[in-house]
Order: structure tokens, then sequence, then C-alpha cells
DNA sequence: TTGAACGTTTACGTTAACGTAAAGCAGGCG
DNA sequence: CGCCTGCTTTACGTTAACGTAAACGTTCAA
């Protein structure tokens, strides 16, 4: 059922607005192992979805192996009861990482509401 | 109405877990400026917002020079119009990062949830 | 009075996340 | 054929945000 997409590494270089090195670097780093034509890499939609993913852990604050902790929760490899409690644990860690941001935005777009109302006032002020 | 609280260094170090090497560098940044007790160093309410501040923004992944900017916001030194425009640029820009940002957790909260639901799931399979 | 417990400065070290430059291979085109 | 475009590798450079160590000055309780 369709979707079985090439790219080369510049489409995505292109599309995410980063560089080749930075996903050749992503590569180095473990986090992405694309099928390769003779020397050239060629990534898939799991691959592009994935590249997708680091990068939105990267806008959320979270370090390269953060967003890894949190891609490879959802890579089927999860055998034994012991990995999936420590699973378990780690999503409920991560959840309340993301209140207390979701508490720190909510507070900033306050504080932005202020700030805007007073450069308003100051405007006319005159 | 009081709140003429002095601190020490490692007053504030201790309630918000870093370290004074932290507190001095963000000094060196040019993002606090204590009052000095001869040599050493003495912070008051207004020192003590300023750091809370830095350290929310870090907690949401802004560097420590565009949190100076979100806290340069507050100071009341914007004398001219032009200024004042600019502020509320970069108000509607950073508004704009936090709904994105806003987005991007709802997201991973619920994909959260599905992870969360596929381990319970591989739990029972047994 | 001495020695912890606090503070200070100066200065070099470290890590993550890339940037950047050099050198080279593969294919298409005028 | 030569050149351009796009890919590759290797490898050293860079910046932010501190860590860490050395050497020194207070203060205060035993």
């Amino acid at each position: 059922m369709a979707s079985h997409h090439q790219y080369s590494i510049s489409d995505l270089a292109r599309e995410f607005d980063i560089t080749t090195r930075t996903i050749r670097y992503y590569e180095e780093s473990g986090m992405l192992c694309p099928y390769r034509d003779g020397q050239t890499r060629l990534y898939n939609e799991a691959d592009r979805v994935k590249l997708k993913l680091i990068l939105r852990g990267k806008r959320l604050g979270f370090s390269l192996s953060e967003s890894r902790e949190l891609i490879e929760m959802y890579d089927p490899d999860s055998d034994n009861r012991h990995q999936i409690n420590a699973l378990l644990d780690k999503i409920h860690k991560r959840r309340e990482q993301l209140e207390a941001q979701l508490h720190d935005i909510q507070l900033m777009q306050e504080e932005l509401d202020e700030a805007e109302a007073k450069c308003m006032e100051a405007f006319n002020d005159d």
C-alpha cells in the first residue's frame, strides 16, 4: 500500500531545512541507518519519520540521546518484562517532564500577554 | 510590602539545584549583576526572579542569549518607538514558537499514550 | 589559633552538536 | 573530453555552557 518513497540525503536536508552534515551526524550517533546504493545513502519513509522525531525532540529541548531513548520505545525489540517496566517508567518520567514544560509555556504565554500590553501602553503614552 | 530578602550565592544554588559556577557564569554573560558586599555577591529578590526566568527558559530549550532577550523585555529601558516595535515583533515570534512547541508536546503526549498502551498489551500477552 | 566552611578570582578542560575544508568518486551534458 | 553537480569520507575547528582545579581571603566555633 504505497509510500515506498526513496529520499536522497539532500532531499531530506531540504525538506527539514538542515544540512547534510547534520543528517550524517545523526547517523554517526546511531540514530539513523539508511540503506546504501553503493556508497550513496538512500532513505525510506521510516527513516524520514525518525528524522522528524529527532528534530521535534530537539525543538522540545531534548538532547540527541534523550530523543534516541524516546524513539527506541517504538522499536519492536522489547522482549522481556524488565525491559517493559523500564519503558513504562521512562514514559512516566517523560510525561511528567512534558507537563512541567506545558506549565512553563503557559506561564510564559501569560507574561507575553502582559509584556505586549505594556508595550502597547507605552505606545499610547505620548 | 516586604520582600527585601538577601540571598548568598549558595542559597540560590541550593534552591534551584545548580552550582555556584553556573550562577557566576550567568553573571559573566551579563544576565545577573548582584550587589557586592566587598567581594561577596549578595542577591535580592529581583535577582532571584531573574535566575528563575533563566532556568525556565533553559527548560524550554532556549539558549542563554534567547532568555536574555526575553528578560530584557521586562526591563524599563525601552525609550523609543523603534525599540518598542522591535519588542512587539519579538513577542510575536516568541509566541509563535511557543505555540509550535505546545503542538509538539501534544503530539508527543498522544504518542506516549499509545506507547504505554502498547507496553501494557505486551504485558498481558503471556 | 587553627581549621572547617563559606566566599573569591583565574584559567584551563570538557562535551554536544554540528561547521568547514580537503580530497575524491560517479554520472550527465555540451 | 572536460566540467558541473551531487554524493562520499576523513579530520580538524568551533561554540555554548558549564566543570574542575589551584590558590587565596574571611569568619567563626572548638
